[in-house]
DNA sequence: GCTATGATCATA
DNA sequence: ATGATCATAGCA
């Protein structure tokens, strides 16, 4: 029932695992949510995106293989947890934006620095491998439909109008409509 | 070394 | 509308 995605599901482009991504689950130890929003950040072409000036320390896993998790402080306080896309060498990535709670879950999760804290993801998981562990992405078994929205991204201002939000239309736990 | 800035959130 | 708070990036 908790098979991850496979590498394979990440190793496209990455406005479409950004749209994939929505309804699937992601779990780190007891707690799990559905994915309800998420935003793309392209390699190429979005000044918005942190790889828009290629290859740095802090950029390097989202040049990596696909698959594994980009987390990173922003603000000085909040960490965001991000799924990288594309094939290695292309960089590409997807903001988790928010989660709707599934199981063990405490506190809010309708925003990025509020999922990582909610699912206890910190720094130290940048990195890691999300068709492993300990952070796993899988699908449900059974899938109910659900209408996708998309919108501009959320808190940017560089490339702040490119249509890049995807979200499950009408779910509760969305960070905005 | 120094400084500006930011993929946020809570408070007012 | 504003403040908290610090890692990163760009530049000197």
């Amino acid at each position: 029932m908790r098979r991850p995605l496979p590498r394979s599901f990440y190793a496209r482009p990455t406005v479409e695992v950004a749209r994939d991504l929505l309804g699937k689950i992601i779990l780190h130890g007891e707690a799990s949510g559905r994915i309800v929003e998420t935003e793309a950040y392209l390699g190429i072409d979005d000044a918005a995106a942190h790889t828009a000036r290629g290859i740095t320390d802090r950029t390097r896993v989202i040049f990596g293989p696909p698959g594994h998790a980009y987390v990173y402080l922003i603000y000085g306080m909040h960490e965001c947890l991000n799924l990288v896309a594309e094939p290695e060498g292309v960089a590409g990535c997807v903001l988790i934006r928010a989660i709707e709670p599934v199981s063990g879950i405490a506190g809010a999760t309708n925003g990025p620095g509020k999922l990582t804290q909610a699912l206890g993801i910190t720094r130290r998981h940048n990195g890691c491998d999300v068709t492993r562990g300990p952070i796993v992405v899988s699908a449900l078994p059974k899938v109910e439909p659900f209408e996708i929205g998309v919108s501009k991204r959320i808190g940017i201002t560089k490339s702040a109008d490119l249509p890049l939000r995807f979200y499950v239309k009408g779910n509760p736990f969305v960070s905005r409509k």
